[in-house]
DNA sequence: CATGAATGAGTCTTCATTCAT
DNA sequence: GATGAATGAAGACTCATTCAT
């Protein structure tokens, strides 16, 4: 039986690897990418050090590797909502949903402003980076706009392009603002601002 | 001439306070607060470390006093640029403007939102950091409301606060993505946004 | 195998640890608790700064861990010779034999000296020392007391703790002084002291 | 009456440098010489700093001229008792006492271990110290020790020698021990100890 | 003589990384 | 794959010392 036992092996090996990125993400949220230290995350998945190095280059990989991962998920949640839905109009309210309820998301638009600062400071990974990057903006063709907003004059199309450009950076700037003890931006008051960005951004062209 | 000597060994002191300020600021906007290298901040204010520990009590006291001084600073810019108008609808535009034009600062913003992950990761300055994020909310009098948005009922001042609340963050957001080159954001795409988000917030009221 | 390699990493452990502490003392003698240098301690101890760190929380550590090992093998050197012997008079010989043989010892009672004094300038970890210093006074049971110096009344009693508490210090002030070139302090002068000393705290009632 | 401003000045640094040594005694008792720092002598003597370097070299100078200075009062405080005895018993017990009420002097005897350490550890400075030793060891002529002890024998003389030079350390070594807190060694059962030991050394010769 | 801003060598301490097991 | 002892580069911080005033 030793193929059951590779996949023994190989089940516990993908195991600790999802652990590593969940330990990971909480602990740079947290953190940020300098505070943070190998050996919490990996006491934090119930490992030691050794095996975050089993499974990932060093720490920038462990982060690289987690913003890709995490991106992939965030991107895929939101095709999945839009593919469900039967016409444009839904389309755009799902989109619009997806989007307001970031306002209960504690993690990832931390995690989306940790990884913007990593950019900016460490050039050297920029490719890898810029890959990442790509892959979270929706990708820009024509039909995937149509699906969302109908027909598009070229116009307008560049303000679209502008809006989804800057939806992401608004809902992390104001979710870091929002984590702040003291200040008063509640995850409803949060909703409601992304709503009226939203709309603004994508106002129901007749 | 004892007056002289003090005044001599002054001017000097300020001049070192301020220039550390200054190389502060750059290096805690490049590098971060955690990346950030006292070593560095003194050369670049030419000076060498042990001038930080004389004018401040050590890498933290230095981030925060930074953070008071420049809250203080942006804070009077807008009230000054509203002062100097003479009808609501004036001020209004004026303070339009400032926030629009954030667009072309490519220091406060990323500097605002080190100082808010700042305040998450350390609790333990809790106290001082509030009392400085307090100082850059506009003071939420209405008389001052009623300076920049005229009259308003319950209902409006507290969608006003939520508004004052998020330019901020939304600002600092936006800056952030902008910074990185692989991205689109251009200054003038952030002006457009801000205009347009600006204009979503504080429609003119008839 | 999992046994043998932990008791290969174990003893590899063990065997740094006392390697530490040795270096340590050697150190610790020679330059004080403020002049030691942890660099010089792991290098004297063929291991490096890091290694310290992994087996003392920091320099205090190292030295309270060091303190509490050596009073343990002192304290047990001493109870180890009384045990040997059969009658009180041989008892207390080999007490005083004990006591004035530490003059040949070029490093405990410097060593405890430093201890003293760090007792005094760091009060905050009294409670450790406290613990560390009753450990090396022999417990003043009856029973024990009975063994070396044969039956007391209370007032003599008295007069055995008071010469019993004096005589670590004394042993102490003149090691050190020694311990100094330039005086004429020998080895056998301080033997005889010593000796003199012991006969006139503890002179042979009949 | 430029005689007088120049007296005037004389005065203050003459003051100034007594503030300097004094507040130096205080510090260096209570934190050692690598623990004293020199802003905390300056300030406990109402000056700063190079108040400090304006009367001593440096650290280390000061250090020493304390040391000669205390030293010098030392003895004179020592032979100033005994010549106004009028015969030998009666010096003999001049200097029992000043000895015996060493137990109560909480500075003297700490200062003494932290030069002896001093000198252990700072060989470079050897000659300087070596004079003030010599200078706090009575002298050792015959006549001078006829005054104390009589007439004595070459033997007893040596004895003498070994005696005189083991009292100082003696007493350093018991008085560090009543700093500390948790020990039982009071003032009184110093005085006590300190007489058996006396009289251990020098027994009244008939 | 005295001040105190500034220097910079020197240390402790942290932590990513390596490697024998 | 996983452990954790050990490494060593790196950085915050201290403090004796200098020097313009």
């Amino acid at each position: 039986m030793p193929n059951a036992i590779l996949n023994k092996h190989q089940l516990r090996t993908e195991d600790t690897h999802a652990r590593l990125l969940q330990a990971a993400e909480e602990v740079f949220v947290r953190d940020g990418y300098e505070g943070a230290q190998l050996t919490e995350i990996a006491a934090s998945a119930g490992r030691t050090k050794g095996a975050v190095y089993a499974h990932f280059k060093n720490k920038e990989d462990l982060f690289l590797a987690l913003f890709e991962q995490r991106t992939r998920e965030h991107v895929n949640r939101l095709l999945g909502k839009i593919e469900r839905c039967s016409d444009q109009k839904q389309r755009l309210a799902a989109f619009r949903e997806f989007y307001v309820q970031l306002a209960s998301n504690k993690t990832w638009p931390v995690l989306d402003l940790e990884f913007k600062l990593f950019a900016i400071r460490h050039p050297h990974s920029k490719e890898r980076l810029r890959k990442a990057f790509e892959m979270s903006t929706p990708v820009k063709d024509d039909a995937r706009y149509n699906l969302l907003f109908g027909p598009l004059t070229s116009e307008h199309k560049a303000e679209v392009d502008l809006s989804l450009l800057a939806l992401g950076p608004i809902v992390s700037g104001l979710m870091l603002e929002s984590n702040i003890e003291s200040e008063g931006l509640t995850e409803e008051g949060i909703s409601r601002i992304l709503g009226l960005v939203f709309d603004a951004f994508f106002p129901n062209r007749p």
